[in-house]
DNA sequence: TCCTTCTATGCAACTCGTTGCATAGACAAG
DNA sequence: CTTGTCTATGCAACGAGTTGCATAGAAGGA
């Protein structure tokens, strides 16, 4: 159920479009929540049923009508029930890693392209990250920060730019393993 | 349906019983991937109708008996396909972020417990990893490292222990900010 | 003897998430 | 004037994952 917390908290930031949540689910939030935009319109409609949010056509120029959505109030006491009930510390769902422990019953050099595949997505994000951060908080441009909302947000994104970071560093040690074990000898 | 080549990856390593298969998952298999017992036993049953799978009735004293499952050539091949097939880079969905971008509509001060829980949690889950990083790979009862699977299973390991440390250095990072803002004035 | 705990397996119902498909207005390029 | 792209919304079907419940053998303690 989550999803619904996360977009409470999308459109309490912001109000909007299904498909703006879309974009930001990409973006911002998609540091740490994805959706697809049928998951978050199938989502939306139940929430306006729970009279959790409210809808408001908006008529636009150069492009199709769009309906916006903001939170109500019971939408809000939704929220704050949620952030006072305690929840479960996450687990990791991590796919590359069961590829690499499957590798041993394979040809592990054979993995050598697909980690240093994934190392360059996690390098795109992680400067994407920065250019956030530079952009948002820490540049010439940024406002100074008198906003609670935008030091949670900033120390969010600062737990992104530590993942990838981390996640980077971890991908050159299995690729050094990796080589290491070529080396040694296929099959040995 | 990465849950069949968790499976898969770790019948391999030691075939065992969907109640072993069960407790690998909440342990060493736990630092990428959970599954709980009832997924485990349908999929289980479905790899089996498929031909991936065998089972054998074991017999034991002193306790149930047990199915014993392990992999069969079919089964080794299904693995072999995926792993030479690209997988999309995963991504993060961590509810605590959520609840930390939410709290700037609620009190952020009120979410210091939360946080302090949560970093407990990865203070044990580093200990036990550094634990069994002792114990199997880097201890004195350790045995040299021969095989292909130990050095990737020690490789997956150093993820997961990199993972640890990195959440309990943001988790702070998350404490420092949320003690700030309530120093700064609840509210402001 | 009863209660609890551990081992061991499983069904049923439900919710969550993914994939494929469909529609439609506006604009730009060829 | 057709094709492609971007904005914008949605249905239907399926598969993955969670929650609650049920059963049962064996051991140990109250």
């Amino acid at each position: 159920m989550a999803l619904d917390h996360a977009i409470l908290v999308s459109l309490l930031e912001r109000p909007g479009s299904g498909y703006e949540l879309a974009r930001r689910f990409e973006r911002s939030i998609g540091h740490f929540w994805t959706a697809t935009h049928q998951q978050i319109y199938r989502v939306l409609g139940r929430m306006v049923a729970d009279g959790l949010l409210l809808v408001r056509e908006v008529e636009q120029q150069g492009r199709p009508d769009k309906k916006e959505y903001s939170v109500t109030g019971p939408g809000r006491a939704a929220l704050a029930a949620w952030l006072h009930k305690p929840i479960e510390p996450e687990s990791l769902r991590h796919d590359l890693a069961v590829k690499i422990r499957g590798a041993a019953f394979d040809d592990p050099a054979a993995l050598i392209d697909e980690v240093e595949r994934h190392r360059q997505v996690h390098r795109d994000r992680l400067a994407h990250y920065l250019a956030g951060e530079l952009r948002d908080f820490t540049g010439p441009e940024a406002p100074a920060p008198q906003d609670v909302g935008q030091e949670l947000q900033h120390v969010v994104l600062r737990g992104g730019i530590a993942y990838e970071r981390m996640t980077i560093a971890w991908l050159d040690d299995v690729l050094a393993t990796l080589h290491r074990l070529e080396a040694a000898g296929p099959g040995a």
